[in-house]
Formats: structure tokens, sequence, C-alpha cells
RNA sequence: GGUGAUGUAGCUCAGUCGGUUAGAGCAUCGGAUUCAUAAUCCGGGGGUCGGUGGUUCAAGUCCACCCAUCACCA
């Protein structure tokens, strides 16, 4: 039976690159989307960019541009991206579309038709010179529980204690650097609490197979018991400036309001598909009607859940739509076992990673290999990315092609033994037709780890084959001509069930192989017979490089920012006023403001460092020393234990250095470029044999080792960091 | 702080309903092989299953507590 699917994976934010943590998600369901097609599915994956927000006005703003401008910009490169990581969506497009206006307006004034969206007045922090509500994101000011200057609105990174922007001692805003104030105005509200949704979500939510088992636990905490009402309502409207939909009242005329991103995002899964609909001839309906008989998933990130499983399935169901079928999260991306790193040059762009000329099936390969359907982090490790593609796609699978293909060639003009061969090939390797229905269970499943392990079991199989044939000594002897015709008959045909098994994931390469084959492109029902007798196959071209572990090298420091620009965000309300804002909500793990941006961990680089693109000098260069001069500085790799601020001075930190055993106290002049909680835990450089200094706030005892411009050509302060794996109390020479 | 998840070989991961001596791939070591881009095959070494206590004839698996990491607390 033919089934009707609808696939989505959450809309990237218009406001950063695609990274490695994205594409895990994409390449999740490019693999799932591929191999329902090959099944013979209707399948469609449909995608686009989340445009909308404050984060982007505001980009815009800084890059002088219109947030239009903006937008397609970001677009073409997204498509990009996606296109260089053989993503097939069948339509990627835009949130900022007439279609997603539509079913925007259409949905909210079916839900206020329902009695379900209420008007109320709130306070909020208001920029009075910026003249606009500000996003908590964007307000800071000193954590109200430890004091921690220059924490954002909602969470201290010092402390991690959770708050209400509110409840920030000194808060100025992050666009103009004005202190806010609080001012009213009225909001609409989608009424979760109301006991409608309540019901229904606590239903929806439950049913079998609907969620993976820890996000349906998930849920039911989010929920609550019955009765408990926990359940809040959504804000789901900004006031102006906003780049967004504006919100009809009941006569369809402006209310001076817009939709919050966050409402207009899961609907952009719609426009897109609507769009695609139009452009192809498909009903819409036929998918998103309330008695849909099709199937429709979103793949997303874990920190989305809360919006597809809760506030999406309930404004669809009271709008008189469908709800998704199931919705399938997956978890984080770690590289080395760390979350992704600008410093360590973990935080990959899509971008770099093609334009260092590493080839993007590798990534699918290795992701498929650790995805496994549930809501686990999945890292990279990249020690191991290269040892595991290399063993396993050329050592193991292209090599079974490398090492027949020239005997068929040579010995056989390239022709495969001319009788039916399916008897005899299902004795000599029964699993590689056997398994292809298991196989294809673990796709379904999303289990594709599992799959990988089968699929290279296979071809363990195949290896083994061989070496028992020894088809080179069958060439080498007279007489065993047939024989050997046999054998590579039979790896031939090995190789071409496991590019089938593995095309999903690969499909770039796969495409390759069947040109090799000589073949059509595969279907999964191809894995019911084999190659006709007598096929015949095209000459063997080497189908995959290994990974040179350089290559990966090379990435990594292609990726590292060592030069970290003195961010404007810690220069404080004084130079921020005239600057770019300082944190696109990318970063912002708690606000909604983000879609499917998940994990930007780190610190952004909001715009081309200064530093890059001009010549940083250091001046004219000191007196030639001798090693035996240089060898007088005692350099040790520290880890800073802690970072404090200092009473009554202007430029000093006080760190506690750990050596790895023994710790300093160390004054640095550094307060210009560094807050002080974010240099708890990171590595660095001291001059660990430096007499102590006595200060007028202690002794300081050495010195941490930062760059800058002697010539005061271009601002910043930038400290040093090791590679990792260089430990606290490791001599630097 | 509360809630939840995770912790198994050097690395990455399996381990079903509690049931023989805890597995695989990679790495490493020894051997074989030379068709294949040094790929392949056979074999060896390598584990206090995070820790402690408990339940049980039997615990990686169930329970309690602790430790570490991560996430959520909208």
């Amino acid at each position: 039976m033919t089934r009707k699917i609808l696939v989505t994976s959450a809309l990237p934010y218009a406001n950063g690159a695609i990274h490695l943590g994205h594409l895990v998600e994409y390449i999740q369901t490019d693999i799932w989307t591929r191999f329902q097609k090959l099944r013979g599915h209707e399948c469609w994956h449909v995608c686009a960019d989340d445009t909308h927000g404050t984060p982007i006005m505001l980009r815009a703003e800084a890059e002088g541009i219109t947030p239009e401008q903006l937008i397609e910009r970001v677009h073409a490169e997204h498509s990009r991206d996606f296109a260089g990581f053989h993503v097939a969506f069948d339509n990627y497009y835009t949130t900022h579309s007439d279609e997603t206006r539509h079913y925007s307006e259409d949905i909210f004034g079916k839900l206020r038709a329902a009695g379900l969206i209420e008007v109320r007045a709130i306070e909020q922090y208001y920029d009075p010179v910026k003249r606009m509500f500000l996003p908590d994101r964007f307000i800071k000011g000193e954590c109200p529980k430890c004091g921690t200057p220059d924490q954002y609105g909602d969470a201290c990174e010092s402390c991690g204690a959770a708050y209400a922007p509110t409840d920030l001692k000194n808060p100025y805003s992050a666009v103009s650097g004005a202190p806010p104030v609080l001012k009213s105005s009225d909001h609409f509200f989608f009424k979760l609490s109301d006991p409608r949704c309540q019901a229904f979500l606590r239903q929806w939510t439950q049913q079998e197979e609907r969620l993976q088992p820890e996000a349906a636990n998930k849920l039911q905490e989010w929920l609550g018991a019955p009765g408990e009402n926990k359940l809040t309502d959504w804000d789901i409207s900004r006031d102006a400036p906003y780049f967004g939909f504006e919100i009809p009242d009941e006569s369809g005329k402006g209310t001076g309001k817009y939709f919050y991103v966050w409402l207009d995002a899961p609907i952009g899964y719609m426009g897109s598909f609507s769009n695609f609909c139009t452009k192809k001839g498909l009903d819409f309906d036929e998918f998103w009607g309330k008695d849909s008989k099709t199937e429709l998933y979103h793949f997303i990130g874990k920190d989305i859940l809360y919006f597809h499983a809760l506030f999406w399935p309930a404004e669809l169901e009271h709008a008189g739509y469908r709800t998704p079928t199931k919705v399938f999260a997956h978890g984080f991306l770690t590289v080395d076992g760390a979350k992704m790193s600008k410093s360590r040059g973990t935080f990959i762009s899509a971008e770099s990673y093609l334009a260092q000329g590493l080839n993007p099936e590798w990534l699918r390969y290795y992701f498929a290999a650790k995805l496994n359907g549930t809501m686990e982090d999945i890292d990279l490790n990249l020690g191991d990315f290269s040892l595991r593609v290399n063993s396993d796609l050329v050592g193991k699978y292209i090599n079974i092609a490398s090492r027949s293909a020239n005997f068929i060639s040579k010995h056989f003009d390239g022709k495969l033994l001319d009788e039916h061969f399916a008897d005899r090939f299902r004795l000599a390797l029964p699993d590689l037709e056997f398994a292809a229905d298991e196989i294809a269970g673990y796709y379904e499943a999303r289990d594709f780890g599992r799959a990988i392990r089968r699929i290279m079991a296979l071809a363990d199989q195949v290896n083994q084959y061989v070496d028992h044939h020894q088809p080179w000594k069958l060439a080498k002897h007279g007489g065993k001509e047939r024989e050997l015709h046999v054998v590579c008959t039979a790896l031939v045909n090995a190789f071409r069930l496991l590019t089938l098994y593995l095309k999903p994931v690969l499909p770039k390469l796969a495409q390759r192989a069947e040109e090799f084959l000589n073949i059509a492109p595969l279907h999964w029902r191809d894995a019911g017979h084999l190659l006709p007798p007598a096929h015949l196959i095209n000459d063997y071209e080497h189908l995959m490089q290994r990974i040179d572990p350089k290559q990966i090298d090379a990435l990594v420091a292609a990726n590292r920012e060592s030069l970290e620009p003195a961010a404007v965000s810690r220069q404080g309300p004084a130079v921020a006023a005239a600057s770019v804002p300082p944190l696109p909500a990318a970063i912002d793990p708690h606000s909604p403001q983000r879609h499917a941006q998940h994990q930007q961990h780190t610190t952004p680089s909001p715009q081309p460092s200064p530093a890059r693109g001009e010549e940083v000098s250091g001046g004219a260069f000191a007196p030639v020393i001798g090693m035996d001069d240089f060898g007088k500085v005692d350099l040790r790799i520290v880890r800073i234990a802690d970072a404090q601020h200092v009473e009554g001075a202007d430029k000093l930190i006080r760190l506690t250095l750990d050596l790895g055993g023994e710790t300093r106290n160390v004054f640095a002049g550094i307060k210009s470029a560094y807050d002080p909680a974010q240099l708890i835990g990171r590595l660095t450089v001291m001059v660990a044999n430096l007499a102590p200094r006595k200060m007028k706030f202690g002794l300081s005892e050495g010195m941490v080792l930062a760059a800058s411009d002697a010539e005061g050509k271009s601002a910043g302060l930038f400290l040093l960091s090791p590679d990792s794996g260089a430990q606290p109390g490791m001599r630097v020479k």
C-alpha cells in the first residue's frame, strides 16, 4: 500500500549560518524521507526559513539593510548549505510569504472565534531611546542572586539562577544601553489554560506512539496531574516595531500588533506545503484537513518539543486542522564529547566543512551510524569519525567493488556470468538478500545506527567470502575461469545490494555506484532480485576517498576563533548604543525566539571581526634572544578556577589559577575585554616563575598572557587558549 | 533547588523478560594473504558494567542512596 506522508524539519532561523548541529536534524530527516521514497511511498519533505522577530529586525538594521534583504540573503545561504549536504527538500520556502500569512490569520481567526484568544495588558521593559519593547535577552543587568554584572534578562550564566527581567539589578537595554522603563501594553494570548486545551493535550500527547517515551514523559511533567492546570496562556503578539505579520481585527483591519515569531513559525510548515501544492498540483486539504488520512511527521530538536507537542497541536485542533501523526525529537550534537565551541574550533559551519573539501557523505554516514531515534545527544568524535568512515565505507564496502571489478573487466569483458544466479547466491551469501526487511524496519524506526551496523556486518560477510574463495588464485591457475566468474558475479551482486541499503544515507555515492553497475536507479523492491545474466558493468573508478586526519585538523583550525572579538556586549552600555545588537537570539537557550536554531551555545560573533581585514600590528620586534634566555621563562597551562571583579579597580580581574595541584592568585588587566563569569573554567597560559608583585589589592603571583595591538589601531585584548588535550601544569615551550 | 536522562573495553556503541564465561566495530598486538587506494582474513590481549548498599538461587539489567555529565523547570 502506498502511504502518503508529509515530513517537516524544523525551520532554521534566518539569522545565522547552518552548522553541524543543525545538520543532524536535516540529515536525519533527509535519510528517512529518502528511505520512504525508495520504498515507493508518496513522501514530501518541506521546510522554510524562519524569518520574523526582533533579532532579525535588529540584525538587518545593524547591517544597514532591510529585513527582507537579510532574509533573502540568508535563504540563499541556507539553500546552498543544504544542497551541499544532499538534503533534498521538496520545497524550501520562507515564513515571510503570503501562504504563511494566510494560514496565520486563518488559524488566529478560528481560535478567536472559538473563544481561545484573550487580550490582556501586560507590563514589560521598554527601551525609551529605541522606542521598542525589549525581549528578555535584550535586557542586561546584575544577577539578583549573585550580583554578577552583564547578565541576560532570563537567567544568570554565573550562578544559573532563573528570574524575570524585572528582577535584574541596574538593568540596561542591550540595544541602546539606556535603562529600560516598565510600560503597559495589550497582548493577545492563546488560552492554553482553557479546559478544552488541557483535556485535548492530555489525551493527544499520551496516545500510543505519538511521541517517543522520553518525550511523552516530559509532556506529562509539563501537563501535571489532571486538575493541576499547569499550562499557562501563551503570549502570541508583539508590539511594533516588529518584523512579522500584523494581526488583523475581526473586520480585517490592522491592530498595530504583530504575530509573535513562534506563532507563525510552525505555520510555516503549512505555508511551505501550500506553496508546494500550487507548484505541484497537490491537494493541500488532503494533507491538512481535519479528517486527513495522510501521515504528518515533524522532526525537531528536543529543545523545541514544548512548541510542537503543546502549542502546535492545540492550535491545529481548535482551528479545525489535523494534528501531527508523530513528533520525532532528536538530541543535540556534541563534538569530542563537549558542547560545540568556537574557541576550540568545534563550532563548525556547514559552509566551512564543504569549503575545506570534506565529503558531505562522510558526515551523513557518521551521523547515521550514531542516530537511534531517541532524544539522546549524539557525539561527533573527530578521531572516531575518520577511523570509522575510512574503515567502514572505504575498507569494507567500497573495497568489495574495487577488488572484484578488475577481474570482471579483464577476464570477462565486463560481463557477469551468463546464467540465473539466485540460488547459488543465496547459498553463498544468504543474509545479503534476507536482511532487506530487517534493515527496512530499522530505517522506518529511525534506528539508523542499527541499520548501519547490520549493513556493515553484511559487508564483513562478503569480505570473508572473498578471502575464502581467493579469486586472485583462481585467476592465476588456468581452468578455473568459471569459478572465478561465479565468485566475482556474486561480489558485484553483493555490492549492488549493499549500495541499495546505504542509498538513503549516501545518495550521491549510490548514484555513482549505479553508473558503475550500469543500472537504473535502485528502489527498495530491487532487493528481491539480482542482476540479470550476462549483465554488462562499466569499468571501475574509485568511488570514495579516505579521510586524511589532516583535513579534520584543518577544518577545526579554520573554525577556531582564537581572536575572540571583544564583543560589544562586554563593553557595557556606554558604547553599545551605536553598535550592532550584541546578542542574536540564536544563542538564547530559553527564549523561544529561536526556532530550529539549536545549540548556538557559545558567544556568537555578531559581525566580522574588524581585526580580520586589517593588518594588526604588534610594533617592531624585540631584539633577538637565544634559547637560554627564552628557557628562563616558565610558561604553564592553567585552568582559570575562579575569576572575580576587583572592588575599586578599573582594569583588573582577580584570577585564581589552577596549575594542576597548585593554585595562584593573579591580577590581570583584562577587565575591558572579559567578563569574569566567562573566564571560569577555561584554559590559558601563564608565566609561572615571574616574581610575585605586591599590588594595592593583594599579591599577584604571575601573569596570564594576552595579545593586543601595541599601537592601538585595533581594539581588543585576546587571551591565549591551548588546543584541546592540554592539562593544567603542562609546560609551554 | 526540583524533575528527568545518561554513565558498559583506549574510542564509538549494542546488551530483549533478571539466567552459562558481558558483546561488536574501530584502535592495539601476533599471524595469514596480496585481488583491492596498506584495503582484507584468522587469532590474542584489553572490563570491579560510575560508586555503595539492598532484593534474589541468580543483577550490567530491579530498588535505595551517592558521584559525574547533560537537559528541562515556558
